[in-house]
Formats: structure tokens, C-alpha cells, sequence
RNA sequence: GGGCGAUUAGCUCAGUUGGUUCAGAGCACCUCGUUUACACCGAGGGGGUCGGGGGUUCGAAUCCCUCAUCGCCCACCA
């Protein structure tokens, strides 16, 4: 026998995954089957695989396996994303290194550096999937900067331009002073954290009075330009009218009044900064206030900042509140925590700013949107607790800001052909835009080198919205064969955090652009955490490669454990063991399969009873669990699904299947018996093949020479047939049979090797074709029904049934009584509880006839126990 | 500050309209076991007043109220 006796995946993951790219068993085109689409969500481009990945990536495969096997057209699409900020900041700190400054190159200079980079590391984060055994139609992988996709997103900028649907406007926004950008909404991460509340003197102008003001950012009074007061607040009346004196600026502004302003928060009064601050912005218009911007793009002071010209903000703010204590300024200063608004990608502060951005117009657009999902419920989001997440960002959706003071992305589309802010034509080409500048200035003398191109580039979001679509030329050619078979897409798998980046964004753009849903289902994964619910993560350190964890144990191991528990929704406490789980199963998979290759067969051998019995047995269980698990998989409970299959091979199959058709020693195995277990076994592979493709597949082709038309990965899926319960009925009750016979040698210490009789006395009926299978697994001798009990012998209860087996060495029959009397209490307790129960004129009024009816059952069911315990104890 | 969700065995989680098989599974733990697949194994076993307190009901892990703890999302309080 040349069969190891441990499964070793590093031998076979390789070889069938090479075979399956071989057979192109990945690859999709249009036919006549009806379509299973997932595109990926598709990771950064110079990204490398870490917990998250994994745990994503395993579920769409396993979505997208047994799609294939149920006869689906299954098509999963591969690809990553440029990720225009976590990229460009990637390659500005790396020519940092090399001692290159972003700001002394040109654009096309830092572009060649970026797409050097993106060529080197690209696609790195691809290979690694293959190793997890990802079967993506790899032909298919799109990169978003891809010139066709590029070409998708720029035709969609100047269609919504054209629409009226994206504007330039200026406004304040959120600039991430080190990536020197602006970001969206959704691109600041509001942390709390510990800060000082200044208060400070503003002296009146011309008074020896002060008004006090508190602030968190001491900095900006350089840039103040009124102070605001509650026009209702008693302790403000007499400042009406008069203005104060920014300390050390010395500029007189004006005391305001506006209901805004709290008067029960910090000192009543408010120091307006137009420039950085949103809520003054707002107040700034209304009173038409002069806006004083006192930062350069870095956040170090500009000119406004007087002698703090060029420090940066958080310098400056230590400095000026030591010298507004030194010339008497400062009153207090109090600890104080408030939450401050960081950069998703960079970490940055973010510092509020007014500047001329691009803009997309959200509140007509999301409406399908909105209905899609909360009302038609086209597309459902699983867990559905996600629904009322979706339902209050759409409800309060704003504008989006889609321009990027970055290189490394779609350069916006917009022309300018003179100086002003608005001498612009949008077009998807210069030769377009050119004729369109002609018209609007209608100087027809104008050339392209007249024409100069919108620096900022497009949110990366502005290109991923459109990914279902795009990764099929939707945009580009509507009607084209492959979006009309592919779109809408099955399944969409991905992580919460971007609902909004991303999914709800997606959603818009599929109903207008392809006026359907993008998608199916959303399945939202969770983050996967180490066991102190620490976010897994590199900088914390405490995530293990997965890689890594594949050398180790194997990918199948490495999907099942990430599988065993991680409902959807919920987060994943990753622990180690869990692998340690899959990959010892994958050993309990690997010796079923040497244990039946072991067995010889013999034509002329007889079936025995014990096998018939349990052939037709795992039958039904096996369809019996096959429901289960279809069930599962249509509640996008995989983990509940995987979690029977688990069951299933390991119990039913392995302990409790196998034990019984096991041929005795020496024995050869009845051809019919060896047909049914290999059909067993194949069928067993079929359902887990989703889950550990590896084993399955190796298996599978070690059963018998298969043609590559027959390869586990695109066999047919088992067809769920009736299966008889009463059956699996009474196979329980066997099992319970079973197990009695193994407690009763385990307790009276007799060895499997000693021969024991069974004597029945049946008060219910007992299925009798399993008694051969008990003989098989309890090595019994004879099991015969008596009428009377049987003195001498040990006993145990089976339901109402009760078993004799003679034994004639001494019993401690002390032992035994105790044991009978305790089970004794126990069931007239039980029975006392029923009777009351049933003595309840409410009960039986008001419960169902099934409830009262399983009530008296039980009732009798425990009279009949107490009679044959009080005769055993007799008995003794 | 607003909203959503959670709390069931040592751990991770099931428990679908209140009622048979409702207190479960896997792992961990304990005991026994080197018979002819697997010690990455087999056979047994212990373990929870279902977060606390009220209420509705003949009957509550399940429905309602309240409190506590935790998590997530959203929001400009200086």
C-alpha cells in the first residue's frame, strides 16, 4: 500500500491547480446556460494578501464553485484597482527614499514612476489568490487605469456633465494636508481624541473690556473674522454693535449676532473662521464676512500667519498658546474631548478647507437606489440588519466630491481654453473638446495647445462605482453580447466599510447606466480579528501571513477555518486552532479514502445484512443533510452549510457508515457494498468540493483515471431526492442502542473481545434489520426477543423496549439500585410536572391538539418507564 | 447627541411563526482505549437558572418594557 498515512496538500495544490487553468475550467463565455456572474471586489494594485483577502475571497469561491457544479455558466471576474490615494501616497514615500521630491516632478514624470511601480507590484496580490485556489476567469482580469476602462469612466463623467448632474462649485471640503487633496465624506474617519479647550480674551475696541471666547484651535484666530454672540443671551446684551481685537493680529472685527451659537456650551461666544470651519463658513456668508485662509496646502501657515509663517498648524498651536499666556490672552485652558476627522488613507488630521472642487449631484440618482433595496428588495443585503445602515446614508445623502489634487488616477475631462475658473468645455477627447471650445468662444482660430487639461484627477470610487458594468464594456458598447449575458451579477461579497464607498455607489451607477441592479445579493463579510478582538492588522502585527499559514497547512485547511464561524455580519475571531481544525479533517477526509482503497473486493462475496441496512441508511441521511445544506446556501448561511457537510463525513460517514460495512478481518468486500461506498464517497466529495477544492479534487482522481471532462471541479452537484425519516428514525434509535451496549462494557470493564448475548423485550417495535449492524459493532453474538426479564444479566432501557445481556459475575447490587432508584426520581418528577401540566384546565383549553396530545404521550411514556424500573428494582 | 445590533456551555456560535425531537453544535476539557483507515484517531462523559429585573401568556431563550455591558454606523457643538 503506497498510500501515505497523512494527507500532504503541498504535493497536490499546485498540480490541480495548473490542471484546472490547463482545461480553462475557469473561463466563461456566453452559451446557452444561464449565468452565475461575481465580479471581485477588487483589491489595491500594489496590495498583498492579508486575513481579509482570505476570508473574502474563500467565500466567493466557494459561491462560485458550486455555482459551476449545479450548471451555471459560472464567471468570476478577476482584477485589482489603481486606488489613487493609497497608491500615489505608496510611490511618494517610496521616491522619497530614493531622494525624490513629488513636488520637482512633472506629471508625466511621476506617472511613469507610478505605473514602473504599478508593473513591479501589480498583480502580486492575483498570484496570491491562486494559491488559496480562487477560480477566476483569469482572461478576464481588469486593471481600473486599463485604457478600456479609463475610456468607461470618462464617457460617464462627461454624460453626468452633460446631464448637469456634476458641477464646479466652491466649496468647503476636506483637504488631507499630506496627500495635499481633497477628500469625500466618506473618506474622513472621525476619532476621538484628547485636546484643550483655550479660552481667550478678545479685548473690545475701545473699552478696557474683554469678551471671552473658548477654542480647540487657538491657531485659527489668525484667521478669525468675527465673533459671534447669542443675540437672546442676557450676559452679551451691552457688546451689541461694538467690535474686538484679535490678540496678537491686532484686527479689528466685528461682534456678531446669530441663534447658532450655544449659550450653554464653552463661554456663549464663538470666534468665526470662515476659512476652517464648516459651521462658520455658514455664518460667514449669512453676515458676509471676509474669509482670511491662513494655511498653505501642507497645513503650515501662510502669510496670515504673521511670525508663524511656515510652521506647521500643530507647532503653531503649542506656540501661540504660549504666547497668548504671555501677553495675558489666555484665561484657561481645559482638557477636552472632541472627535477630529482623519484621512482614511493617510491618517492625516483633516483640515477643513474652501476650495474649487468638482461635484456630482446625488439626491435625484440614488432614488432607484433607494428603492432598489428598501423597497422592491431587488437586491437584498445579507445579514439584512445592513438595510437601515444603507437606509439613513441615502437619506441623507450630500454632494459628492469626485476631484483629487493627485496624479495617479483619470485625469478629469475638462478643457480649459482661457483663464477664468469657468472657461472649460468637458469632453471625452481633446480633438472633441477643441471643436466644442470653438463653438462656445466662437474663436475659431483656437488650437489644442490652447487647451489645457483639469489637473485634478477622479475619486477612485468614481471608477470602481462603475466596475460591474465596466469589466464587461457596458459603458463603452450597451448592447454588447457579454453585458447583456453577465449583468446583473449574482453575488457580490465584501466588507461593511464599504457599503457606502463602494456598494451603494455601485447600485446608482448600475440603475443609471444599465437601468438594473448590479447585483443579486450583498453578502457583507466581517473583519476578521485576533482573539483579543483586535482588528487583524500589519501595523499592530498581530495578523499571520497567509501565505504562510498555506505552507503550513494547506489552503483547504486554511478556508475551512476561516469558514467554521463566520456567519455573515458578523466579525471573525481568527484563532490558529480552527486551521489546526480543517487541516485534521482534511486527514480524517484523506483516510476514509485509504481505508476503502485497502479493502479487496470479491465478486462472489454475499452483501451482509449490517451493509444493506447501512447502505440504505446513509442514503437518506445523505439527502437528508443535502437538503440541509441547499437550504443553508439559498440563507447564504455557508458557514451553517459547511458545518453539517463537517458532520455528515465525520460522524455519519466515517464513524458510523464505515464501521458498518467494515468487512471483517481478513474478509473481502461484496462488490455491491464497494460500489455503493465509492458512490457514497464521490457524492461526499461533490458537496465539499466548494469548500476544500484541493483534497476533494486529488481524491476524486485517485478513485479512478478520470478524462478531463470528468473532473471534480465541473461534476455535477448531487440532485436532492425524498428521503425516508422514519428510516433515520429508527437508525437513531440504534445508535442509541449502540451506544448503551458500549457504556455497559465501558462501565463493567468487559473487553470488546468477549462475545455477548442480547436479549430484547419489545414493548414497541423495533426495526429488526439493524441487528446484524449491532452484532457488527458491538460484537454480539445472538440478539433473540424474550418475554420475561432475564435474572443474572445486565439491563438497559431503550425507549420503552429493555435489553437483557446475561452476565454471571458478580453485579454490585447496591450500585445498580442506586443507579435505578436515581432514575427513578427523575421520571416521576418528570411524570408530576406532565400531570400538572394536564391538570390544568387552561392548558388543555387553550393549547393545540398536537401540543396536549404529545403531553399525554409523554405522560404515558413515563408511566411505562416507572413500571419497568420498579420491576428491575424488584428484581434485584 | 441620534440610530442599529448583540448578550445562550471555558471559547466560537445555532436555536427560523412562543409548545413534540428545546436548552443544542463544533472546539476545548475529563475518563478509558496501542484490535486489521486515521493519536491530525476511537469510545464515553461532565458543563449553561439562555446578561439583570419586571410584564404578557395555560406556556417565554423566543413577544413587550426597563436596566447593565459590549460592538457598529451616523452627526459641524466651538
Amino acid at each position: 500500500m503506497s498510500i501515505p498515512t497523512k494527507y500532504n496538500p503541498k504535493n497536490v495544490e499546485d498540480k490541480w491547480y495548473n490542471y484546472w487553468l490547463e482545461n480553462s475550467y475557469f473561463n466563461s463565455t456566453p452559451d446557452e446556460r444561464e449565468s452565475y456572474t461575481i465580479v471581485i471586489p477588487p483589491p489595491n494594485v500594489t496590495g498583498v494578501l492579508h486575513m481579509g483577502h482570505m476570508l473574502n475571497n474563500t467565500i466567493q469561491d466557494v459561491l462560485i464553485r458550486r455555482a459551476r457544479m449545479l450548471g451555471y455558466n459560472a464567471c468570476w471576474v478577476p482584477g485589482t484597482d489603481h486606488a489613487s490615494i493609497a497608491t500615489e501616497a505608496k510611490v511618494v514615500a517610496k521616491l522619497k527614499e530614493e531622494g525624490i521630491n513629488k513636488e520637482d516632478l512633472t506629471r508625466d514624470e511621476f506617472l511613469k514612476h507610478a505605473w514602473d511601480w504599478t508593473h513591479k507590484h501589480g498583480g502580486i496580490i492575483l498570484e496570491q489568490l491562486k494559491k488559496l485556489g480562487a477560480s477566476c476567469d483569469w482572461k478576464r482580469t481588469k486593471f481600473t487605469l486599463d485604457d478600456d476602462m479609463s475610456k468607461q469612466v470618462i464617457k460617464v463623467f462627461v454624460d453626468l456633465y452633460n446631464k448637469g448632474q456634476i458641477y464646479k462649485g466652491y466649496r468647503m471640503v476636506n483637504w488631507d494636508p499630506q496627500a495635499k487633496t481633497t477628500l469625500s465624506d466618506e473618506e474622513v474617519i472621525y476619532e476621538e481624541k484628547q485636546g484643550n479647550l483655550y479660552y481667550i480674551n478678545y479685548k473690545i475696541e475701545g473699552e478696557d473690556n474683554y469678551i471671552q471666547i473658548a477654542t480647540t484651535r487657538p491657531e485659527t484666530i489668525l484667521g478669525d473674522s468675527a465673533i459671534c454672540i447669542n443675540p437672546n443671551d442676557e450676559r452679551y446684551q451691552h457688546l451689541k454693535g461694538k467690535k474686538a481685537i484679535v490678540p496678537i493680529a491686532n484686527r479689528v472685527i466685528p461682534i456678531i449676532e446669530d441663534e447658532y451659537v450655544d449659550m450653554e456650551f464653552g463661554t456663549g461666544s464663538l470666534k468665526i473662521t470662515p476659512a476652517h470651519d464648516p459651521n462658520d463658513k455658514i455664518i460667514g456668508e449669512k453676515h458676509q464676512l471676509e474669509v482670511i485662509d491662513i494655511f498653505n496646502d501642507d497645513a503650515t501657515l501662510n502669510e496670515f500667519g504673521l511670525h508663524y509663517k511656515g510652521k506647521d498648524r500643530f507647532t503653531v498651536r503649542k506656540e501661540i498658546a504660549k504666547e497668548l499666556e504671555e501677553i495675558g490672552a489666555l484665561v484657561k485652558t481645559e482638557k477636552h474631548l472632541h472627535k477630529v476627522g482623519t484621512s482614511e488613507r493617510t491618517k492625516a488630521v483633516i483640515e477643513p478647507k474652501i476650495s474649487e472642487q468638482w461635484f456630482l449631484k446625488m439626491e435625484g440618482l440614488v432614488k432607484p437606489a433607494r428603492k432598489a433595496v428598501l423597497e422592491t428588495k431587488e437586491i437584498e443585503l445579507i445579514p439584512n440588519k445592513f438595510e437601515s445602515t444603507y437606509k439613513h446614508w441615502i437619506d441623507n445623502i450630500r454632494d459628492w466630491n469626485i476631484s483629487r489634487q493627485l496624479f495617479w488616477g483619470h485625469q478629469i475631462p475638462a478643457y480649459y481654453y482661457g483663464e477664468g475658473q469657468n472657461d472649460f468645455v468637458v469632453a471625452e477627447s481633446i480633438d472633441e473638446a477643441l471643436e466644442l471650445a470653438k463653438t462656445k468662444t466662437g474663436n475659431q482660430n483656437l488650437t489644442k495647445k490652447d487647451l489645457r487639461q483639469e489637473s485634478d484627477v477622479l475619486d477612485t470610487w468614481f471608477s470602481s462605482w462603475l466596475w460591474p458594468i465596466s469589466v464587461f464594456n457596458g459603458i463603452t458598447e450597451p448592447e454588447n453580447k457579454e453585458i447583456n449575458y453577465y449583468y446583473p451579477t449574482k453575488d457580490l461579497v465584501t466588507a461593511p466599510e464599504i457599503l457606502f464607498f463602494w456598494v451603494a455607489r455601485m447600485i446608482i451607477a448600475g440603475y443609471e447606466y444599465r437601468n438594473e441592479k448590479p447585483f443579486e445579493k450583498v453578502y457583507l463579510t466581517g473583519i476578521v480579528r485576533d482573539k483579543q478582538r483586535r482588528k487583524m492588522s500589519k501595523s499592530l502585527g498581530n495578523s499571520p501571513d497567509p501565505l504562510d499559514l498555506i505552507a503550513d497547512f494547506g489552503a483547504d485547511a486554511v478556508r475551512i477555518g476561516m469558514l467554521f464561524s463566520s456567519p455573515a455580519g458578523n466579525d471573525l475571531m481568527f484563532d490558529e486552532q480552527l486551521i489546526v481544525q480543517g487541516r485534521n479533517f482534511a486527514n480524517k477526509i484523506w483516510n476514509g479514502f485509504r481505508l476503502i482503497k485497502s479493502w479487496d473486493v470479491s465478486d462472489t462475496a454475499k452483501q451482509p445484512q449490517q451493509a444493506k441496512i447501512a447502505i440504505d441508511w446513509y442514503q437518506n441521511k445523505f439527502q437528508e443533510v443535502l437538503h440541509f445544506v441547499n437550504d443553508q446556501f439559498t440563507k447564504y448561511r455557508l458557514s451553517d452549510a459547511l458545518n453539517a457537510i463537517y458532520k455528515l463525513i465525520w460522524n455519519d460517514f466515517s464513524s458510523w457508515y464505515l464501521e458498518m460495512v467494515k468487512p471483517e478481518y481478513g474478509k473481502p468486500m461484496d462488490a455491491e457494498t464497494y460500489k455503493q461506498t465509492i458512490k457514497f464517497l464521490e457524492n461526499n466529495l461533490k458537496i465539499l468540493h466548494p469548500f476544500m477544492p484541493f483534497l476533494t479534487e486529488e481524491i476524486w482522481q485517485h478513485i479512478e483515471k478520470r478524462t478531463p471532462n470528468e473532473a471534480l471541479i465541473i461534476a455535477a452537484y448531487p440532485k436532492e431526492k425524498e428521503f425516508n425519516q422514519n428510516l433515520l428514525n429508527d437508525f437513531t434509535y440504534f445508535a442509541d442502542v449502540v451506544t448503551a451496549i458500549r457504556n455497559l462494557r465501558k462501565e463493567k470493564n468487559i473487553s470488546f473481545k468477549e462475545k455477548l448475548d442480547l436479549y430484547l423485550l419489545e414493548n414497541e417495535s423495533v426495526n429488526s434489520n439493524f441487528n446484524d449492524a449491532i452484532s457488527h459493532l458491538c460484537n454480539v453474538n445472538k440478539i433473540e426477543n424474550t418475554s420475561d426479564k432475564i435474572a443474572q444479566s445486565l439491563s438497559f432501557r431503550v425507549k420503552s423496549n429493555e435489553y437483557f445481556i446475561p452476565f454471571h459475575e458478580t453485579i454490585d447490587v447496591a450500585k445498580e439500585k442506586a443507579k435505578l432508584e436515581e432514575e427513578l426520581k427523575y421520571t416521576k418528577g418528570f411524570l408530576t410536572s406532565v400531570q400538572k401540566k394536564l391538570s390544568n384546565e387552561r392548558f388543555v383549553n387553550n393549547a393545540p391538539e398536537k401540543v396536549i396530545l404529545n403531553e399525554r404521550k409523554k405522560e404515558n411514556d413515563a408511566i411505562e418507564k416507572i413500571k419497568m424500573l420498579e420491576e428491575a428494582l424488584t428484581n434485584l
